[in-house]
RNA sequence: GGGCGGUUAGCUCAGUUGGAAGAGCACCUGCUUUACACGCAGGGGGUCACUGGUUCGAGCCCAGUACCGCCCACCA
């Protein structure tokens, strides 16, 4: 180490990582370590695809957890060795994106239709661009080691050239229809939306109870209703097959109020006998279940209500043009006056709203294009189910199956503009799908583009440069796992498996791994509207990139759980600690002319904390490679803070500041194999360490991640530690107990033999350093007398403490007194019990 | 309406196959011990939501109840 890095080390108390992260991210970036080449086969090498996130805002807390857990298994694959690429990019998120320009050329006055698509189109990609860059620089400061020399966006050519062949192809397998078909109309982007994207909320409504005269009679059917705007579209009035009050009516007709139309009195089913009067209204043009019927019965379809939510002439001239709000309030009075109103009262029900716009959703028929299902899921049901692809944690499986057996046609065609347009040319009469425009004169495109869910589904393969048959393809796909929340496994995740299956030829990943959903600090969700955001970028400035990294770990799990604060200061401490600890280390040892760590070292703390580290790396991999990242946090966490520095160094301390080879090669050995294994968790710190450690060659990133050293385990050395450190603990609490000033070192009895020199020295207790007569004994051991002892409230305590033994002791005695337990119960708790008596009854016997 | 998950220390959460409950933070008491006060040592604190059941033994298993959350669903 040359002057100016030691005395940056001497100068430096606490971790800052301000000022050293942008470097390192520079010098990895220098060193291409993030940029593999397209060489060997998937089933060697280790690949991940990065959920891409949407380029209509910024990096969220979600988006900040999912790249800390892939990043920890990226990192940790790469230094196993393994030719490892992480794909990254952004999604050109439809509607999400264009409502989003749309709403600020608003701001300016501008109205996208006056400009026309191109010119919209022309303002969005100078959007994207904006925000491309903000994320990339996002996923910079996180430390995301992702291939910044592949990133992809969903729209770009290459990838469009992809979709295109997928549509074209599925339209050729007859799965691509278009029809006209009852859709979730959303009035805000003026777009048919998927099923996926329809949230429902509980409304209070008016229930209406409206009268309809039967035809030939002075009865009439009242049947209730939350949507008296759509009666003008009424076809027909169904009553249930087995409702007796009916029976006689079925095949009659009743007059539509206000129109005067004859509908045919059907029965179906569908209807329950229970609910209302058991009369129900049809209107097949705005009612899903209507619609179904209405199919089933070959009713006539009609429409009253239009695509910009008001209603058209087909409503009659009285309402035409009216939102259709103001419908329904026009269309109650006119029941009222013409009498055929005979109850209204309040309703709650769930009622559909667009997820991106928040307006209520209008069913309607429209002229769209479908995606049948059923042969698509088939083969993506059965990798779920044999394990090709394993779902954790389980019951998403589950979840996952009852979906897909219960596929419905997807509708993915969208009324926007920005996106895939698709690949349909219409010309007169005729209809041509391709990869590219048909010859010939007076063709016109498709003006819908498809749903962003149709493109992201394919971002597995559509990345690596499919349909070409690539380097990337063979190097990288399938690719090894997924990590996602659960809200995407029908919008995304399914569907990639399906794509993947149906055009890759295999199942784009092997694991999928869903994880929690943070919330925000009170439990509600964290959510831009709610304003309870927690931005990640402000927590890595206040905290650092690694403290937020093993926060997110550490407080992961597979339930949701809150955004806790104290597990990223956790992290941050972790850091601080394990940069004074290097520092301790550093500044005092020097390389050892052999780095070799002897198999056995002299020293009883070197073959524990040997011991230790290799149990720690074990255990750290193993949870990793389970996804339990919080475990394998705390882990690592409890063997830096607590066995590493609290116990080892201290320990070790003395033979530091004299320094040897063998305490310098388990340092350095130490510190390296710790370094490497949390580096995939926190690589900024661990990356800042190496660079002063002798031994460094080239950066951590690239470092060979550990392997537990089952040579290092010594499990009788743990024991002989553990008690050391048990009987120090218990010399320091009886110390704490007595009142005795910290300054003053007794004397006791006891030691020698068997008895660490460390526990002394720690527990400042002179081990026999003398005979006497003791006022008390710890673990067989005289604690002899002394100016620092208050006997006084020595007495005190040491009776309290007896009245709590002896509660145990008769808890114990109750236990082995029990017959029934004795017998029953295995032996080796039994024994346990009584060791457990032995041991209460000697500490009583020591307190006298 | 169906399904899933949750209820454990003041707070946020862990608790592997049933053997008598843990962590971090917070709290209390000491300590400027030459790596670190983003620290060290010691300590207090829990009828594991409730009610039954199985068992020698239940936070863990079974049945039910009460709240809380999420997902799915076409009750006018």
């Amino acid at each position: 180490m040359d002057d100016a890095a030691r005395q940056k080390l001497e100068e430096t108390t606490r971790w800052q990582p301000g000022e050293v992260e942008g470097t390192i991210f520079s010098e990895w970036l220098e060193g291409g370590y993030f940029h593999p080449e397209a060489t060997g086969k998937a089933e060697d090498n280790f690949s991940v695809v990065i959920p891409p996130p949407n380029v209509t805002g910024v990096l969220h807390m979600g988006h900040a957890l999912n790249s800390s857990m892939q990043d920890a298994l990226v990192r940790m694959n790469r230094m196993s060795g393994k030719n490892t690429l992480w794909i990254v990019g952004m999604d050109h998120a439809g509607i999400a994106t264009q409502s989003v320009v749309e709403k600020r050329l608003r701001e300016e006055g501008i109205d996208r239709h006056e400009i026309g698509r191109d010119a919209f189109v022309e303002r969005i990609w100078s959007w994207k661009d904006e925000y491309a860059n903000r994320i990339r620089e996002q996923y910079q400061r996180l430390g995301a080691s992702v291939d910044y020399e592949r990133e992809r966006f969903t729209l770009d050519d290459e990838y469009a050239r992809a979709v295109r062949k997928i549509f074209t192809s599925l339209y050729e397998k007859g799965y691509i229809y278009r029809d006209n078909y009852m859709v979730n109309w959303d009035p805000g982007s003026q777009s048919a939306i998927s099923d996926l994207e329809v949230v429902n909320r509980e409304m209070t409504d008016t229930l209406f109870s409206v009268d309809y005269p039967v035809e030939h009679s002075d009865r009439v059917l009242t049947v209730a209703t939350v949507r008296p705007e759509t009666m003008m579209a009424d076809t027909a009035i169904a009553v249930n097959p087995n409702d007796e009050r009916y029976a006689d009516l079925v095949g009659k007709f009743c007059i539509l109020p206000l129109v005067g139309r004859r509908l045919p009195i059907i029965a179906d089913e569908h209807v329950d006998i229970e609910f209302g009067t058991g009369a129900l209204k049809i209107t097949p043009g705005h009612d899903v279940n209507d619609f179904e019927i209405g199919r089933k019965h070959g009713l006539e379809e009609i429409s009253v209500i239009g695509e910009d939510g008001r209603m058209t002439e087909a409503a009659g001239e009285r309402f035409a043009g009216m939102t259709v709000a103001e419908a329904q309030v026009a269309v109650a009075e006119a029941l009222r006056e013409e009498g055929a109103l005979s109850a209204e009262e309040e309703y709650v029900h769930s009622v559909p709203f667009s997820e991106r716009s928040g307006e209520r959703i209008e069913p309607l028929i429209s002229l769209q294009w479908f995606c049948r299902m059923d042969e698509l899921a088939a083969p993506a049901i059965a990798a779920v189910e044999d394990g090709r692809v394993n779902i954790t944690p389980g019951q998403w499986k589950r979840v996952y199956l009852d979906w897909m057996n219960e596929i419905r046609p997807w509708c993915v065609s969208r009324q926007l503009w920005w996106g895939h347009q698709i690949p349909v040319w219409y010309r007169g009469d005729e209809t041509y799908v391709g990869e590219v425009a048909p010859e010939g004169e007076g063709w016109v495109q498709e003006e819908d583009v498809l749903d962003t869910w149709f493109s992201s589904a394919i971002w597995p393969f559509a990345t690596l440069g499919w349909p070409e048959d690539t380097a990337e393809l063979e190097a990288f796909y399938p690719t090894d796992f997924l990590t996602t929340a659960r809200e995407i496994l029908f919008l995304w995740v399914a569907r990639m498996i399906m794509t993947g299956i149906e055009f890759a030829g295999d199942v784009p990943f092997k694991d999928v791994y869903v994880h929690s959903v943070i919330q925000a600090r009170d439990g509600r969700r964290m959510s831009k509207s709610l304003g309870t955001g927690i931005d990640p970028l402000s927590e890595i400035d206040e905290h650092g990139a690694d403290a937020l990294r093993f926060g997110l770990l550490a407080m992961s799990s597979t339930q949701d759980v809150r955004y806790s604060d104290a597990k990223v200061q956790q992290g941050r401490d972790l850091t601080n600690k394990l940069w004074n600890a290097s520092r301790l280390i550093l500044m005092n040892v020097d390389e050892p002319a052999d780095r070799t760590v002897p198999a056995e070292p002299a020293a009883l703390e070197d073959r524990w904390i040997l011991s230790r580290l290799e149990s720690t790396i074990g255990s750290v991999t193993k949870l990793l490679g389970e996804y339990d990242f919080a475990h394998a946090a705390q882990e690592i966490y409890s063997f830096v803070f607590s066995e590493l520095c609290d116990w080892y160094l201290e320990i070790a301390k003395p033979r530091i500041y004299d320094g040897d080879d063998e305490i310098s090669q388990v340092l350095l050995h130490t510190l390296e194999r710790t370094l490497a294994l949390l580096h995939p968790m926190m690589p900024f710190v661990t990356e800042e360490i190496w660079r002063y450690h002798p031994y460094r060659e080239g950066h951590l990133a690239v470092h060979a991640f550990p392997i537990a050293d089952e040579d290092h385990r010594n499990l009788t050395c743990e024991a002989e530690v553990a008690a050391a450190i048990g009987l120090t603990q218990k010399l320091r609490g009886w110390r704490d107990m007595a009142g005795v000033p910290p300054k003053i070192v007794l004397d006791a009895t006891g030691g020698g033999d068997g008895v660490p020199e460390f526990v002394s020295r720690l527990s400042r207790v002179n081990l026999g350093a003398a005979e006497g007569e003791p006022v008390a004994t710890v673990d067989g051991h005289g604690i002899l007398p002394s100016d620092g002892l208050d006997m006084d409230a020595l007495t005190a305590r040491l009776t309290a403490r007896k009245a709590k033994l002896e509660i145990e002791v008769k808890k114990i005695e109750g236990k082995l007194g029990n017959e029934r337990f004795v017998s029953k119960a295995p032996e080796e708790v039994v024994a346990e019990e009584r060791e457990k008596l032995t041991r209460i009854q000697a500490e009583l016997a020591e307190l006298g």
